[in-house]
DNA sequence: GCTATTAAGGAACACTTGTTACAGATGTAA
DNA sequence: TTACATCTGTAACAAGTGTTCCTTAATAGC
């Protein structure tokens, strides 16, 4: 009565996980309203359908694949966030900010900032989420930062939450300095002025 | 045979300033694909057809909001340019962005990046729009230290081009910051933490 | 008065949007 | 083979998209 992964009929004919990935990479470039399912379904090789029944509708294929992004490509800052001292920790920040931002194959910017930023009422969900993913990242890098406080590396004279704004502020303005079209060699530039000026 | 305005036939009976205000202000909220053109009649208290005889269809309407907005609005950095000295322009620079991100009746973001950055190949000329503004705000920042450079402000030590893009990408950052839902207080303070390690 | 010219209001346009219904295909389990 | 369950492909859906057409209204000059 049951198949090997619990379900008897016919079993999916596609890839799911490349189909998530190419509905990830349109959004990236696109947008949330800027892809329609026309799009989707062009890019994934699938009918609606397929879509719908394996992905659910197209908010739902949205968060999908923002948490696609967030897990296989957004890991800059989580990898940099393994580095053991607060100094290594913030050179990685940037500079893994760069090389993912100048990647080939997929759009120079972060899907954050892409996704949505100003859309109609309808997309308020996507836009919602993009805020939220975008405030959960500062979180993380202000415990990093709390971290080293109580470590002695950043000094007490510091505002915690400050450094963090003013961090997260460089970061995201890498990101549109990457859409507006700047080099690699431009950005590694920016960054490297950037911990110049942090005293690194 | 010719009106006062040189025009014979009904007069338009509408105030089209305060008509592409309007317009201006949904474009600034919900960005270009965001805005339906109900969304625009509604806003603006007119018809299609009139909305066509007087602005042109929805992209050449969109341009002359960022048009409007550059001139009224966006006005921080310009301002900023007056000022006499390096230091007085940068301060007032950092200032002026986030006095700006923080007026209210008007969403609290840059419209260049509500306005388009990622979004569907049929609005592609106004994300092009966006990132021509963005790119000649970053050429007369460039210019202002040029000069300070030639005066002495600015060592020689310093790469203009580099200065400009690192000055830029913290604008721009804040731009982000705020549309993340910063106050005024927080802004104030990541932007006085930018000017302290810039030296100012 | 009349005529010319332009704007206003609203219906209608062809097309696209996201989503679903349905018939047929393709598999598993007995 | 038969029964069952699920996927696939296509067509259709209602609602929304940007845009245009057309009738009516308002003004200017004769």
């Amino acid at each position: 009565m049951k198949t090997a992964n619990g379900k008897t009929g016919r079993p999916i004919s596609f890839d799911k996980d490349a189909a998530l990935e190419a509905a990830m990479l349109i959004f990236w470039e696109r947008g949330f309203e800027g892809t329609s399912m026309a799009d989707l379904t062009q890019a994934m090789g699938l009918n609606p359908s397929s879509i719908y029944a394996a992905f659910g509708d197209k908010h739902a294929l949205f968060q999908l694949a923002v948490k696609r992004y967030m897990g296989l490509r957004a890991q800059y800052a989580v990898k940099a966030l393994e580095e053991s001292t607060l100094e290594r920790f913030i050179r990685a920040l940037f500079n893994n900010t760069v090389a993912f931002l100048t990647t080939p194959n997929h759009p120079p910017t972060c899907m954050t900032l892409a996704g949505a930023v100003g859309c109609s009422v309808d997309a308020k969900p996507a836009r919602d989420l993009m805020t939220e993913i975008r405030k959960q990242n500062q979180v993380a890098l202000r415990e990093r930062l709390l971290k080293a406080r109580k470590s002695g590396e950043l000094p007490k004279e510091i505002n915690v939450d400050d450094y963090t704004r003013y961090l997260s502020t460089i970061i995201a303005g890498l990101s549109i300095q990457a859409a507006n079209g700047s080099t690699k060699a431009e950005l590694k530039r920016t960054a490297q002025m950037a911990l110049r000026h942090l005293g690194y």
